[in-house]
DNA sequence: TCATTAAAGTTAT
DNA sequence: ATAACTTTAATGA
């Protein structure tokens, strides 16, 4: 979901700066805002009881994040945590929502922003479950690429660490630097002064 | 096959 | 400098 930030504006947000390692919202919290990435990467996160964290996405610039929580009375399910300097727009979702009741319009980008997250949610997750490491790392990769714009083979470089690479297909470090190793042998992928081009 | 631990090398701030 | 990230190796479930 995007909405022009002039728009935004004019109906009461207010921008804020976030540093790399701040919370936007933490698991457990009431959604109460509408947030919009004007720049930055954020990333979505839990932590399970032995301290492992798990990745749920990455976001970039120009997407909402976590707005499809301003409609139901559930808490936050996830952190969102600043992974580089942000600068995100904050809207009372309460004002969003009066807005979208003025202009129903805009319930069509709200529907297919859902729709997106559902589907992004439901095919990683079954990307990565049940398979071994390397192909955990593949389908991942595979992914990621698919949604971007160039289809040429060793040019789209991988936006992540291999950490953040272990964080979200649920593999430890060493485990995922040993997979991309072997896949670079295999010739699936390369590496150049350590990013990853698939 | 993969997680864990430890240790060391590299890069970024 | 110091922290964050990457890599290798040994060990065990």
């Amino acid at each position: 979901m995007f909405i022009k930030e002039e728009l935004l504006h004019s109906i009461g947000a207010a921008e804020q700066n976030y540093r790399p390692g701040d919370y936007i919202f933490r698991e457990g919290g009431t959604p109460q805002f509408y947030f919009q990435l004007v720049n930055g990467d954020i990333k979505l996160n839990n932590y399970n009881s032995a301290g492992k964290e798990f990745i749920q996405s990455i976001l970039t610039y120009k997407n909402a994040i976590g707005e499809y929580m301003l409609y139901t009375e559930n808490k936050y399910p996830m952190n969102a945590v600043a992974l580089t300097n942000c600068t995100i727009i904050k809207l009372c979702g309460k004002s969003l929502l009066h807005y979208l009741d003025q202009n129903p319009s805009h319930y069509l980008d709200l529907c297919r922003s859902l729709s997106k997250h559902l589907y992004r949610k439901f095919v990683l997750t079954q990307k990565i479950s049940c398979h071994s490491a390397v192909e955990r790392l593949k389908e991942v990769l595979e992914f990621m690429k698919q949604e971007q714009e160039n289809k040429a083979p060793f040019t789209y470089e991988v936006p992540m660490t291999r950490q953040q690479l272990a964080s979200l297909t649920g593999l430890c470090v060493e485990t995922t630097i040993r997979a991309i190793k072997k896949m670079e042998r295999e010739n699936l992928l390369r590496i150049a002064n350590r990013k990853i081009l698939y």
